[in-house]
DNA sequence: CCTATGCGTAACAACATTAGTTACAGAAAA
DNA sequence: TTTTCTGTAACTAATGTTGTTACGCATAGG
């Protein structure tokens, strides 16, 4: 994933704002949780909100809500809103050309890339956030 | 893949020595393929060297060559011999243990992680070098 | 209308990772 | 002995990630 723990933050939170039911949670209060800075979730949620994933509210009583029932988000969502594109990056600067393996192996690649991603969403779409709230429960 | 190529570069390499037969190829030649430097070749080849699947020779007509039949290279090996760990990246620092979530996501996640990088690398597996070259000498 | 609360976002710093480069030691073939 | 390779350390530059401060703006509740 990148190399970075959004992912799995991102998962935490909306975990997070299930177990604590309908009432909206603040970026502070999250941010105690995941043990990090509260603009660091704000900066995250943008995300998922537009994924319409959560729903945000200014002002005293507001903060961050589950605009989805937690039974109806999985992991497949939660990773395509904060992680659009391939899991696999390609070259950082392209291949020869010239060569004839440099000339073929993105393309060759990219369907084979393709397909192991799926495979991947396709578990991931297994487990929704209600599940990971019931073991977490379950975990005391 | 941590956001790196070298996923990518590391089968582009693998793909060029099958396709260059029994003959040793000079990291040289290979970066010119890649479109890189020399030493970040070696460098990554000697990460494919310790997982046995190539091998080096020093001196005038050196170079690398593969350890084993293209056809029984397939990409799991290749993602396990380059980026050895997990496809996701756990929490920067620790989530707050006074949390009911904080306290359990990690463990509930894990296993979750494991089996979706497995449905992963399931998928990586069905395709081989061999398979690559055939594909790279049809896209003509 | 005022105030406190909380989001939205820009700007910046610190740090880690990636990629590229130079340099040089050492092994091996001819 | 010379040429051709690998093996690696050291360094730079570019980029990405995370954390932090600051401040504008909307809103609920008196």
């Amino acid at each position: 994933m990148k190399n970075s723990s959004r992912y799995t933050v991102a998962i935490h939170v909306l975990t997070l704002l299930a177990y604590c039911g309908s009432e909206p949670v603040t970026s502070e209060f999250i941010a105690g949780s995941v043990n990090t800075n509260p603009v660091v979730i704000r900066r995250l949620l943008a995300n998922l909100r537009a994924a319409k994933l959560v729903s945000s509210q200014g002002g005293p009583g507001g903060g961050w809500q589950l605009l989805k029932a937690a039974k109806q988000i999985t992991l497949r969502e939660v990773l395509a809103a904060v992680d659009g594109g391939s899991i696999f990056p390609m070259h950082s600067s392209d291949p020869n050309p010239r060569c004839p393996v440099g000339r073929a192996i993105q393309v060759v690649l990219e369907g084979h890339f393709k397909s192991a991603q799926l495979a991947l969403e396709k578990d991931l779409q297994r487990t929704t956030i209600a599940a990971l709230v019931e073991s977490v429960k379950s975990t005391s």
